[in-house]
DNA sequence: TACATTTAGTTTAACATTAAACTATTTGCA
DNA sequence: TGCAAATAGTTTAATGTTAAACTAAATGTA
C-alpha cells in the first residue's frame, strides 16, 4: 500500500521533501557565501547593498524589512552594521518624523562590486557544474512558491 | 548590451537569484512550520525525530550532525532538548567510549506523528495551491544541487 | 479639537547556531 | 609498546534572529 493511496489527504512527504531540500541548500549556500564575503559583510548586509545596487530607489527600514522578510528589529541591526561601515546613508524622512530613508553610499557601491566579484569566484565551480539553463528552468516555479508563501503568511 | 553578452564569465545573476529565492522560501516555510509544531519542537528537533521515524537505524550524534549539516555543538544542543522531552534515548556506544548512540523513544514516535499531523494541517492550503506533480517535478534538480553543494563543501 | 489607535523604529530577553577551545578516548605508526 | 595524531562529544563566546515591550509621531474619528 503506497503512502499516497488514500487520496483524501495529499501525500505530505513530497511537500516536506521540497522544504527539506531547500533548507539544506540554503544552509550550504549561505555558509559558502558568507565565507567569501569581504568587509565582514553578512548575507543580510549584502542583500541590502544588492537591493540598492540594482538601481532601486531609497527606502525606509520598514520597507527593507518587508522586502527581505525579516523583523524590524533584525533590519535595525543590519542597517546599524552597514552604517557603521559607511556603506549606507540614513537620513530622517522629510515630513514623517517617525521614519528614515536609507540609501547606498559610494563606499557601499564599491563594496558591493567587490563582494559580487568575490561571490562569483566562490561559486565559480558551481556555475561550471550547473548550466545556466538548468538553473533558470527552476526559477519560475520557485518564484511562484516564494510569492505564494509571502502572500499567504499567517499573521506577523 | 545584455548582462550576459560577455561569455567569458557566466552571468552570475541567475545563480544568485536561485539562492535568493531559496533563502526566502526557507525563511517563510520554516517560520510557518515552527509555529505549527507541538511540544515546543524546533525544526531541528523535528528533523531528528523525522529521520528516525523513517525507520533509519540508531546513529551517533556526529552522524546526525553530518546528516543535517550542522556543527557537533548544535547537535549536542538539539539532542539535549530532545532527551529532556523524553523523545530520544541516548546510550553509550558499546565499545567506543567516546561515542554515543541515539535512537527514538516511544514518546518520540508519538510526538512525531502528532507533529506531522499539525504540520500537514499548517500546510494544507499550500498543498491545495500546488499540485503534487509540480512540486515533485522540482525535486530531482534540487536534490542534485543539494548533493553537489554537500560534496563540494570547502573545508569544515 | 481631543484622544484613542496605528505606525516607524529601537531595545530587550531568549534562543539556535557557529567557530574554536577543551576533555576524553582511540588509532596509527615508529 | 609508547606517544603523537585523530576522533567524539561538550562547552564557551560571539552573533543574528525573533517576539514583545517600548518611545515617539501620525492618523482618524467622535
Amino acid at each position: 500500500m503506497s503512502s499516497n493511496e488514500n487520496k483524501h489527504q495529499p501525500d505530505t512527504a513530497v511537500y516536506f521533501r521540497l522544504f527539506n531540500e531547500i533548507g539544506i541548500i540554503n544552509q550550504l549556500s549561505s555558509n559558502r557565501a558568507e565565507r567569501a564575503l569581504p568587509h565582514g559583510l553578512t548575507m543580510s548586509q549584502f542583500g541590502v547593498l544588492n537591493h540598492f545596487s540594482r538601481g532601486l530607489p531609497p527606502k525606509s527600514p520598514l520597507d527593507l524589512a518587508n522586502a527581505f522578510q525579516v523583523t524590524k528589529g533584525a533590519m535595525t541591526n543590519t542597517l546599524k552594521q552597514l552604517e557603521g561601515k559607511g556603506f549606507v546613508d540614513i537620513v530622517p524622512h522629510e515630513t514623517d518624523k517617525r521614519s528614515k530613508i536609507v540609501s547606498i553610499s559610494e563606499a557601499g557601491r564599491a563594496a558591493h562590486i567587490d563582494a559580487q566579484m568575490k561571490l562569483a569566484k566562490a561559486f565559480e565551480d558551481f556555475t561550471q557544474a550547473f548550466k545556466l539553463e538548468e538553473i533558470s528552468d527552476q526559477l519560475p516555479m520557485l518564484e511562484k512558491i516564494r510569492i505564494w508563501l509571502d502572500e499567504n503568511r499567517k499573521q506577523v
